[in-house]
DNA sequence: AATTACGTTCAAATATGATTGAACACATTA
DNA sequence: TAATGTGTTCAATCATATTTGAACGTAATT
């Protein structure tokens, strides 16, 4: 009987794909947007989906409300949420009445931009920079010919790593309107 | 006879993590350079062996010589050498009296910036205009209250959207010195 | 015309990286 | 003190993206 019965909802489920009618069709539209945000930065879904419903929430919500919603498991949404709260993406709550914390999103896309960058794309910035230093040490000792060829090469590319090491945060300011 | 021969071989690659000495140390490190901006662009990593090799490289290489030096399958050559001729980052060559096809490294970064930016990134920044579009349409059927709140933020992404359009290739020009 | 060289494509195998959920820690409440 | 609520961590699992290699097409060579 039991199993009867449970093997019934799990075709329902199987064919209902994922969302139960638990977010309105303007939150799967931000949701969605947020979403491709993160791949086209190289963040997993789940921090796209987490900042999405948080950035159209009239009100803070809770891990649970997220786990609730987005169909999330313990696990991603704690994740997900310690990673926005570190890039400054997130804000805690104090929520009359409630013990867990909630959370919103922080809209100011600026100081987020220039936090994902300094956290994110710098580092890996300065350690190509470190690499390229390297190689201009090998190349120091190289037959002469080709010493001049890949030397002009390797500056060229250091000359990149600083620009983009000065001008990032500039840009930011661009683009932020 | 034969059998145990090749278990000694197995034995022998196993040990041998990855490279049997076809590439020299600069070689190595360059290319291992370029891993790691393929990683951060997004992009497979053997893209980033095939460019640095050629990168390097004083001469050009056949598909055949990029497989031997960095233990490529055939599929992964010819990927990666299809898509890094669509950007403009490889440019095929003729050597005199050889048959197969020879690529050398576009050192150019500035346009080849540019073409990435066009390929890979543009088209992405299109499609989020065009949801965001969807969503200030259905944004205008929402209660007065909610409406004001998300229309701003709404409005705030398609700033970015369009600065991001229209300054991206500027960008490259400041980088690319 | 048959054989070989060169290169591409794509389904299957593999590697990478995200997600899950059970186990845990700590704070609160009964 | 025990039971409950809230949140984190991390090894195992799962999903996705990359790589492989066999099958194929075409051009060159015998």
């Amino acid at each position: 009987m039991i199993l009867a019965f449970e093997e019934k909802a799990l075709a329902k489920a199987a064919k209902e794909p994922k969302p139960p009618a638990r977010l309105s069709p303007l939150e799967t539209e931000i949701i969605d947007f947020f979403v491709q945000l993160s791949r086209l930065l190289g963040q997993p879904r789940s921090l796209g989906e987490i900042y999405g419903l948080l950035f159209i929430s009239a009100r803070p919500l809770a891990m649970d409300d997220l786990i609730e919603r987005l169909q999330l498991s313990k696990g991603s949404a704690s994740q997900g949420l310690k990673f926005l709260r570190n890039i400054g993406a997130v804000r805690m709550v104090y929520v009359a009445g409630e013990r867990r914390v909630h959370y919103e999103a922080v809209a100011e896309l600026r100081n987020l931009a220039t936090r994902f960058l300094r956290d994110q794309i710098v580092p890996h910035l300065d350690n190509g920079q470190a690499r390229l230093e390297r190689i201009a040490e090998m190349v120091k000792q190289l037959p002469p010919e080709e010493r001049g060829r890949i030397n002009g090469r390797v500056k060229m590319l250091q000359s990149w790593g600083r620009n983009g090491r000065r001008f990032l945060p500039l840009v930011v300011k661009i683009l932020g309107k």
